[in-house]
DNA sequence: TTCGTTACCGAAAACGTTGCCGATAGTTTA
DNA sequence: TAAACTATCGGCAACGTTTTCGGTAACGAA
């Protein structure tokens, strides 16, 4: 008969199973025991070192080492230089997930973007990245594919990630924000960058959509165009309705009528703009200029025409919104109004921060980034 | 007086200041007191749900709701609808950081590339995201701007928020790989892609850097090629030198003699391939084929030879590495070897989370992503 | 009855850090 | 020479979650 490994007794009776071990019963001392596992093998996980290894070397308290790596006053010079030194020796990493988990914050910034790819939003990261970095802050990314019920997926895999603040710059697809209200609601700061939502009041960084719109047709229009038409983007999107009205407000400037048949409307995938470019193409009265609201939408179309032997910009010239490489390197070379998708992420990421740190409910504010127009040969039709 | 707020007694001394503060010492019960601060402003931090929140809603322990959230078996059927409800109710979201202190690992990924915004990066990026987010991984990603020390400041800060794994591309100036040796001896999952480094047994993703090279070289010498310049890239980065072997060993094999004036090497920034160019067409006979083992080189010497009116390809016939969406859009189309970077990216994750899975020690493997020879006209002198 | 069993559930200890509070030795002041 | 003070340090709770261990009620079997 086994002992009871308490009062040493032989009064064991079997009490059942628990987790697959027997388990015993020991009348004298009233407790429930189970054989323990003899040999548990010890996993050997390789082990961080911690500001408890620290404090064991030198025989001082967690307390202390901690003070110690965070400058605080309260501590001997002597003894800080001593737990800096063990420190290093050890490699020691604080680890962050406590660190956070302790503090309530992060320092860490959740980011969702429709595509990565698109060079736009590539040089919106970078300028989130390098501002955020140097602020001391790390930048998850996510992916929304245009999706929106993967946007919504993002934003809770960030808010649970217990992200400082959001950067989102919304899906075609998104047509409801509830997701969004609820943390705003509840203190998330968030900044609203490219594809903005304005049923939420939250700090916003935009480019100049209506204006650069404006600015690209009104130049079709001086190089004698006379028939404009606009491969315009999906109707739910903002930036889309803009650069739309952009478009008719300098056509309406310049006295010129607003065609329905030279509108036609893309989902800013790829080969979309052609389907517009055939009807306006069989027109009896075809367009003698083209504006693209999406950048990749004004390539294809340049090659398109170029297939068609259709000169640019003779019979038809071609803007474009939005820069790219692209745009200098294809022939002839782009006409566009060039944003600046660096500054915009780095304007963003600079706001953002200052909302997290500053922590009052400063005022909510909207800014603009200036983009600049580049005429190239595709639109040059005088001389 | 004052009087101790334990024992009653008047017996106080003042005890000097702390943190600002009055002390006192009761010579009664001897024991340090100070006056608490009365009116402490309750911050009113927003308060997320939490699984105590749940717990004392329905009267049981955080335990159970934990158990309940997590599918486990010990738990009664209408306990765990009770708990969902609730949760769902006030929509409760895990703290991962808890979450990830507490069971040690983050589902995590961390990712250290050179420049978000090369379009191959960015490729890369997607297949990790796609791989990543849907095995249920978050990535997080840091450049290092082709910097030594700020791959080293980018891994440490990974390390210490506790990545499960890395994938990194080695920055230009890497030459030194202490930094990782250090994590990957205590166990830390991590496959390189690209530019990798052969020091570390990591497994690894690779393109096919020899045979691509070798293959646009030998298309070359089949277009009738005689003398072919290669705008190399870094000597220092393992896939240079691997391309410049390839580059040579076609040479070799169709009997032409390498000449050591036909070689440049750049350092992947921009306008760097021009100075090599520019002392090859100065030779006395100058080249009729140019490799450039990095893309953007070949774009922007393209560029060049067009202004120069050299003609592509009768005279100079040109073939670049990796593509882009430009090589086929620019004129001439560029010959160019394809990689695929999105399933580089894929398969690194792929790999990089099997590993993390699986806690073996695997044997590391070495996986080569097949490219694609795309012959364009920028090389088509036969026709 | 009394033992053996199952099905649940709660308490408490982790995970690594930080911050509040209290404690003490030594020093200065009255 | 006690009182007041300074400079340091340790203990402990907290952050939110998981997990191990032990306890209990209810039920079946001996």
């Amino acid at each position: 008969m086994e002992k009871c490994s308490k009062c040493g007794e032989t009064t064991l009776i079997r009490s059942g199973f628990i987790r697959g071990k027997q388990r015993f019963f020991c009348k004298s001392c009233e407790s429930y025991i189970t054989i323990p596992n003899p040999n548990q093998p010890p996993s050997k996980k390789p082990h961080q070192t911690t500001i408890i290894d620290i404090a064991k070397v030198l025989g001082v308290s967690p307390s202390t080492v901690s003070r110690a790596l965070n400058d605080s006053s309260e501590i001997n010079e002597f003894t800080r230089q001593e737990i800096i030194r063990v420190a290093q020796e050890l490699d020691y990493r604080p680890n962050l997930l406590a660190q956070s988990l302790n503090r309530g914050q992060t320092h860490t910034i959740g980011v969702v973007i429709p595509d990565i790819q698109r060079p736009f939003f590539a040089g919106v990261l970078a300028g989130i990245q390098e501002v955020a970095s140097s602020a001391g802050y790390r930048v998850m990314i996510c992916q929304s594919n245009e999706s929106h019920s993967t946007e919504i997926l993002n934003v809770q895999a960030l808010v649970s990630s217990q992200i400082d603040g959001l950067l989102i710059s919304h899906s075609i697809e998104t047509n409801s924000f509830e997701h969004l209200k609820l943390h705003f609601n509840r203190g998330l700061p968030i900044v609203h960058f490219d594809r903005i939502c304005n049923e939420i009041d939250t700090s916003k960084v935009i480019q100049e959509d209506f204006n650069g719109a404006f600015q690209l047709v009104e130049h079709l229009i001086e190089q004698g165009c006379k028939r404009i038409a606009i491969c315009a983007g999906p109707p739910d999107l903002l930036i889309s309705r803009t650069r739309f009205e952009g478009y008719k407000a300098a056509l309406e400037k310049h006295g010129l009528s607003f065609d329905e048949s030279l509108v036609h409307h893309t989902g800013f995938k790829a080969g979309e703009s052609l389907v517009g470019l055939e009807s306006w193409l069989a027109l009896p009265e075809p367009p003698d200029g083209i504006f693209a609201v999406h950048h990749a939408n004004a390539v294809e179309m340049m090659v398109e025409l170029k297939q068609r032997k259709i000169k640019i910009p003779k019979q038809i010239a071609l803007v474009g919104f939005g820069d790219d490489q692209i745009a200098s390197l294809i022939e002839p070379p782009l006409t566009v109004f060039h944003l600046f998708p660096f500054k915009i992420g780095a304007t963003a990421a600079k706001m953002l921060i200052n909302q997290i740190v500053e922590k009052e409910q400063s005022p909510t504010s909207q800014v603009t980034i200036q983009g600049e127009l580049r005429v190239r040969s595709s639109s040059l039709r005088k001389n």
